[in-house]
DNA sequence: AATGCGGGTCTTTTT
DNA sequence: GACCCGCATT
């Protein structure tokens, strides 16, 4: 099959003009773009409704532009207005507009909003794309230059991390203390930064396997190459380390590339930026016209190698940048904004924006804050609100649930399967992550690239044929002896007598399957080949067998697989895209509620939006806190700031009393970020008609007596920690004390107060002072006591492993709790 | 070689 | 609580 970068021209001749400033060049019919976008040109119709900001970003197409574009700004228009204004200018060809972006989604959206605007398909913008697939696309070309052929495959984090497993067994460190996993994290980073072995600092190195981290490195990446193979990381580190070490290259991107733009910068790593830099590399005195779009305070990937301080410091990169500020705000309302920019100014580190709006309208709602009991009642609650907007001509499109972590997403399945409301999880366990899936793919990388032993491996023994551990290593042995692919070792063993005649007959079958395969890929259809391979290598036999429950669905996924196969030219190229681009496009044609996470909610919009898990832990997330100290937080709080900016009218936050976590409950506080509202925008919602009344199996909670949140919220107490909230928030996350003191703490302050006076959420707040009277106390429970649980009731404690303790509780069973949880009676 | 059990681990976010 | 892994058993 052709490689793909074969369709893309590289040289497109002569750039519409040479020299950016030289009047724009006549134009000769050429491709359908360009001349749809000179067609456009006569009446720039895009530039109508742009306001002046936006404008002046649209048409400061020379030199380095930086554009802060705040959330619901614009920023997509902006980007996709400029690049028709390129084009319709005749300043550029497509193929010499570089467009990055950082998701795929991003990359089809713009794509899509290009052809809008220059009236048809975008085919001639080859180099819109990822930062990844650009990389894949600028290897593929040079790939001999890192020692690798232009056919390599695409490891996944699932391939990555099997591999570095046989390495560090094969080094005799111990794969337990080190796991493979920590090590794929730890390369990850390095990359990130544009690190190879060389270049990672001795204590880096050290930091692994008693100093065996740089040779691991080294030996990780040196199997790659044998397997002519590239992780994601490479994806970027190939390029750099290509276009630095060969300026011959780096000169044809130059000459190529008129206009960089690059979506999302905050989120660009140290890579992304090198990459960025040596591409916009021009002589001395000519800037690049590179323009940057990004909002600082959306920067929510820190954790992923993001440096918010590549935009940050963009004016002193790139002298005589032009910096423009987005801040007329289309989405929101006022009350949204307000509650968002309120929130968002206790960060420290940013540029400064405040977005606004005039269209501020008196019905607006202004945000909610909810509480539950629990994380059940906080799902059952939304989707009450759901049911009552649905039936109130709303779309379920139109609405959308925000969580932290996915693990928050489970409840509302359940929940809106209960009830039968429509619901789509995106970002969710993906289709080609699923064990079905992966064999399958692995049967295809073998026949398209028989070198893949990571892929030869998975399926060597899939179905059963009776090639276990010990063929399978005298394979790889011999393999790596003589320097060859496994598939060629085998295919060399089974003329000899080293395997039993058993194995030696089922290896034999193998081989034989991935030649016939292999010479078919050339004159089949590939859809068709791709059936006879499952069907052949008696895989979907396999699943066709099994009578277990979920084997229906793997061969409907199976199914699925083939069909969406047949949208590719080859099954080459189908390999690549899903490799790069792991989701699957959802129909937004039916009507579904959306859940998501906070992450994967950045750029989109919804009419409602719904915020469970405002609870400190969760919200801001404990790991983020003790990992990131204040960096942490702020990012935490932006990734809150993320989500309130997703709404356009509704946006309702909720927090619960108890969550349960790693499987115990424990009693959580609000989270500080709702302390960081300013109550001009937001009004503490009535109570969930119900509320503490439906906690399901374990009886009657004594806080049914409870008030409501409601008049809690407004007690002397809350309006105390308003107006201390930045010494309370300081001393949160300024202690290392930890939260699970605090919450054991509150815990406990929580079911004394509880018991007694009916009032809940007053202690939380204030809870504190509380907290840190009762977090030393020593517990001194001992198997029989007789317990009282805040959910559970009274029971009799039967074991106890530390803090943990398994209390048989009389309504509830046995359940596993902290002891902080409970108290004696 | 395949299956089943028990112990240990890990639970944020993802191109 | 859930999942993964290794071990022991057949």
């Amino acid at each position: 099959m052709s490689n793909p970068f074969d369709d893309i021209p590289f040289d497109d001749g002569p750039a519409p003009s040479r020299n950016n400033t030289s009047p724009a060049p006549k134009h000769a019919g050429g491709s359908g773009i360009a001349a749809r976008a000179m067609a456009a040109r006569s009446a720039p119709r895009y530039l109508e409704g742009l306001n002046p900001e936006q404008s002046r970003a649209v048409e400061t197409v020379e030199g380095p532009v930086l554009v802060l574009a705040g959330a619901g700004t614009g920023k997509t228009r902006v980007l996709t207005t400029r690049i028709a204004h390129i084009l319709g200018q005749g300043l550029a060809w497509p193929s010499q507009v570089l467009a990055v972006t950082f998701t795929n989604k991003a990359a089809r959206e713009m794509k899509e909003r290009i052809g809008v605007l220059v009236g048809g398909a975008v085919e001639g913008m080859p180099w819109l794309g990822t930062f990844h697939s650009i990389g894949v696309k600028i290897l593929r070309k040079h790939a001999e230059l890192v020692g690798l052929k232009s056919d390599f495959t695409i490891l996944d984090t699932d391939d990555q991390i099997r591999l570095i497993k046989q390495l560090i067994q094969a080094e005799g460190i111990d794969d337990k203390r080190w796991p493979a996993r920590t090590f794929a994290h730890l390369m990850d980073s390095w990359k990130n930064k544009g690190w190879g072995p060389g270049d990672i600092p001795e204590g880096d190195a050290r930091a692994f396997a008693n100093g065996k981290g740089r040779e691991l490195f080294t030996a990780y990446q040196d199997r790659l190459r044998t397997l002519n193979a590239a992780d994601f990381g490479d994806l970027l580190c190939h390029p750099i380390r290509i276009l630095k070490n060969h300026p011959d290259v780096l000169a044809e991107y130059h000459a190529k590339f008129k206009y960089i733009l690059v979506d999302e910068y905050q989120d660009t790593n140290i890579a992304q930026y090198m990459w960025l830099r040596l591409l916009s590399q021009r002589p001395k005195g000519r800037p690049a016209n590179i323009c940057c779009v990004g909002d600082d305070d959306q920067s929510i990937y820190g954790w992923r190698g993001a440096e918010v301080d590549n935009i940050l410091r963009f004016e002193k990169d790139f002298p005589g940048a032009a910096v423009i500020k987005l801040e007329r705000n289309y989405r929101s309302t006022a009350h949204i904004l307000g509650a968002a920019a309120h929130l968002i100014s206790h960060n420290e580190d940013r540029l400064g924006k405040t977005l606004f709006t005039d269209e501020a309208d008196i019905d607006d709602p202004k945000v909610q804050v909810h509480a539950a009991w629990d994380s059940e009642e906080e799902a059952r609650a939304i989707g009450e609100v759901i049911e009552r907007l649905y039936s109130d001509q709303n779309d379920l499109n139109e609405m959308a649930i925000l969580v932290r972590a996915s693990f928050q997403m489970r409840e509302f399945e359940e929940r809106f399967i209960k009830s039968g409301i429509n619901y789509r999880v995106i970002g969710g366990p993906r289709f080609y992550e699923r064990l079905e899936i992966r064999d399958a793919m692995a049967f295809f990388r073998v026949v398209c690239q028989p070198a893949d032993d990571l892929a030869f491996e998975r399926i060597i023994n899939v179905p059963k044929r009776g090639l276990g551990d010990a063929s399978v290593r005298l394979i790889h042995d011999y393999a790596r002896r003589k320097d060859i692919p496994m598939l060629a070792a085998s295919a060399e063993l089974i003329e000899s007598t080293e395997l039993k005649p058993k194995p030696r007959a089922a290896l034999r079958e193998v081989v034989l399957n991935f030649e016939r395969w292999a010479n078919a890929l050339e004159n089949t259809e590939h859809t068709e080949l791709a059936e006879t391979i499952l069907e052949e290598s008696g895989y979907t036999g396999m699943w066709q067998a099994d009578r277990s429950a979920e084997a229906p669905g793997r061969l409907e996924n199976l199914k699925e697989l083939i069909t969406s196969m047949s949208e590719f030219e080859s099954l080459r190229s189908f390999l690549e895209h899903v490799s790069l681009v792991m989701d699957v496009e959802q129909n937004p044609d039916d009507d579904k509620v959306s859940i998501m996470t906070l992450h994967a909610a950045k750029g989109l919009e919804f009419k409602t939006v719904f915020l469970p898990g405002f609870e400190e832990g969760l919200f801001p997330h404990q790991r983020s806190l003790d990992e990131g100290g204040r960096n942490g937080l702020e990012e935490e709080r932006r990734l809150a700031y993320v989500g309130l900016t997703r709404a356009k009218i509704n946006c309702h936050i909720w927090f619960v009393s108890n969550r349960r976590i790693h499987g115990l409950w424990q009693s959580t506080i609000p989270s500080r970020f709702l302390d960081e509202l300013p109550t001009t925008h937001v009004d503490v919602a009535d109570p969930p008609s119900g509320y503490g009344g439906g906690n399901g199996g374990y009886g009657q909670s004594r806080f049914d007596k409870a008030e409501p949140f409601q008049n809690t919220y407004s007690t002397p107490g809350w309006a105390r920690a308003q107006a201390n909230k930045t010494d309370a928030t300081r001393n949160n996350w300024g202690s290392r004390s930890g939260a699970n003191v605090e919450r054991i703490g509150y815990g406990e302050t929580d079911s004394r107060r509880g018991a007694g006076r009916g009032s809940i959420k007053g202690t939380m707040i204030e809870g504190e002072l509380v907290a840190k009277s009762v977090a030393d106390k020593p517990s001194d429970f001992t198997v029989g006591d007789r317990v009282f649980h805040i959910k559970f009731g009274n029971g009799n404690i039967v074991q106890i492993d530390g803090n943990k303790l398994t209390v048989s509780f009389d309504k509830a069973g046995e359940k596993k709790v902290l002891d902080g949880f409970v108290e004696k009676v």
